[in-house]
DNA sequence: ATATAGATGTACT
DNA sequence: GTACATCTATATT
């Protein structure tokens, strides 16, 4: 399948954990399927440090069959499945043996609506805002699933890539992470990152921890 | 607008 | 057995 977006090398995936989150809101996630190539441009992300982060999966530093891939190398997919029916994407960040991890909450739609549409199966059918505002809505719609789980990020066909042109300014907004009720004082933790104000954010009404211009990427110049 | 229940498979954080 | 990095359909302000 022919894709006008240039895939991240993986280098760029060696950035820190929080650096790498920043630079997720500047780029896009493809995926190039036998219904067409969907693209969406991340738009919220949160990470996750284990072993001593209580809200991640790799808390405790215990390897299971489900988290493995945290512990591996960086820019690899961490799919799992979350209440018996969605699945959620992750980035694995960090050298070998740091298991830490940044989930893709929401994305904004740019290619493929119809295919994502389909996917979606929705009853009532609304906006396209409820497309992918949601980490299990946006793995429905791009066909995320099991068969997913350790792909390089940066390969055909599931890949970050780079925008065709800069965003517009936009300012990131952090706060604390979505439904971690169990993780103690990680809870507060304000490592949530959304592009501040755009409408494809899961929960645009939770608290704000700080606003900042975004970073523009460097692959730009 | 907000609130609630229910679906469903896997890990036990 | 219980909790879960979720979402939808239905019901009520």
């Amino acid at each position: 399948m022919k894709s006008p977006y240039v895939a991240v090398a993986p280098t760029e995936l060696q950035k820190s954990t929080e650096e790498l989150a920043y630079q997720l809101l500047n780029w896009v996630l493809v995926n190039e399927t036998a219904d067409g190539l969907l693209v969406g441009r991340i738009v919220e992300c949160e990470m996750y440090q284990g072993p001593d982060d209580r809200g991640a999966h790799s808390y405790g530093g215990k390897p299971t069959d489900r988290t493995r891939v945290m512990y591996g190398s960086p820019g690899y997919a961490y799919v799992y499945l979350i209440y018996g029916m969605y699945y959620c994407l992750n980035v694995v960040t960090e050298a070998e043996g740091v298991p830490h991890a940044i989930l893709v909450r929401a994305l904004e739609p740019l290619h493929g609506l119809d295919t994502m549409k389909r996917n979606r199966m929705l009853k009532t059918t609304r906006n396209t805002a409820e497309l992918t505002s949601g980490p299990g809505k946006l793995c429905q719609a791009f066909g995320i699933d099991r068969r997913h789980y350790g792909h390089p990020l940066w390969a055909s066909p599931l890949y970050l890539a780079h925008a065709l042109t800069p965003w517009p300014s936009f300012q990131v907004a952090r706060g604390p992470r979505i439904n971690i009720a169990y993780a103690g004082e990680a809870r507060q933790y304000p490592w949530r990152f959304w592009v501040y104000n755009n409408p494809h954010v899961s929960k645009p009404t939770n608290s704000v921890t700080t606003l900042e211009q975004a970073l523009p990427d460097p692959f730009w110049g």
